[in-house]
DNA sequence: ATTGCACACGTTATAGCATAACGCAATTGA
DNA sequence: TCAATTGCGTTATGCTATAACGTGTGCAAT
């Protein structure tokens, strides 16, 4: 899925995401834009899914959270699974990729006829800076 | 953790997941459970916290829902990261460990200095019977 | 025995995350 | 032109999780 044109909606998101530093909530973000018209919790949530659908954007599952997409340039689909080291003490999310891991986890999914649609990797923890 | 013997609440709210068929949210167990006295949700969290400290639980973090472990038998906690394959369909749970995967993990968070303190895995999609 | 502590529990209230359902406006393409 | 699609705004609601308070019980140290 490549990525349109942005509504301003979905412009107004992403950059507040790709400005933050780390991991913003949908209401976080809600609260960052009411200055330019934002209301309601579902104009966010409406342009998340599509930021996502796109793959400028990552969600979080551990934290329900969202983050801009760290190489947002090349289409992060294509870099098969997508994982994440998130400290919890100074909220900074690390992206990255292993394609041995993803093959271990696809080679499961063969075995046993099971349809992957979408993989969560996340690891919560402290990062060098904050272990320390 | 090993787990010492459950308090009343505990063994509930474990009974209740041990005999689901897939993964309960907190509130489906509080349901489930209003018969035996429960009228709170913190009951079941309360419980739940415990129940996941000893590793007898897991926590589904993509889908806010919780499972009794695959082999209570053993402790879960000694097998290395745990990976969860959930059917969107029929809601069926497979876990599962793969050391490789863990390995590859772990490599990359030494060479990060990350200290990965909890590690989810949750591969989402449609089981073999329900892709059918 | 009494005191002090840790822990489980119960209750009320509240915070935080997400979506349903309605209607309107703009765009597109048959 | 008409129908279908998409984005948008609004209100209301539902689901998930925790804060803060107080009670009771068991147990260990003095």
């Amino acid at each position: 899925m490549n990525a349109p044109a942005l509504t301003k909606n979905q412009a107004l998101v992403f950059e507040v995401l790709e400005k933050a530093d780390g991991p913003l909530s949908a209401y976080t973000i809600l609260d960052k834009l009411r200055d330019h018209g934002f209301r309601a919790p579902l104009q966010v949530y409406r342009a998340l899914e599509k930021l996502l659908e796109y793959g400028v954007v990552h969600r979080l599952e551990s934290i329900n959270a969202f983050v801009a997409c760290a190489h947002p340039d090349q289409n992060c689909h294509s870099h098969g699974i997508v994982a994440f080291a998130i400290c919890e003490s100074c909220g900074h999310v690390m992206e990255f990729h292993d394609h041995e891991v993803d093959h271990r986890l696809m080679d499961w999914t063969r075995r046993k006829k099971f349809k992957a649609e979408k993989t969560t990797i996340e690891i919560r923890g402290l990062c060098e800076a904050c272990a320390a």
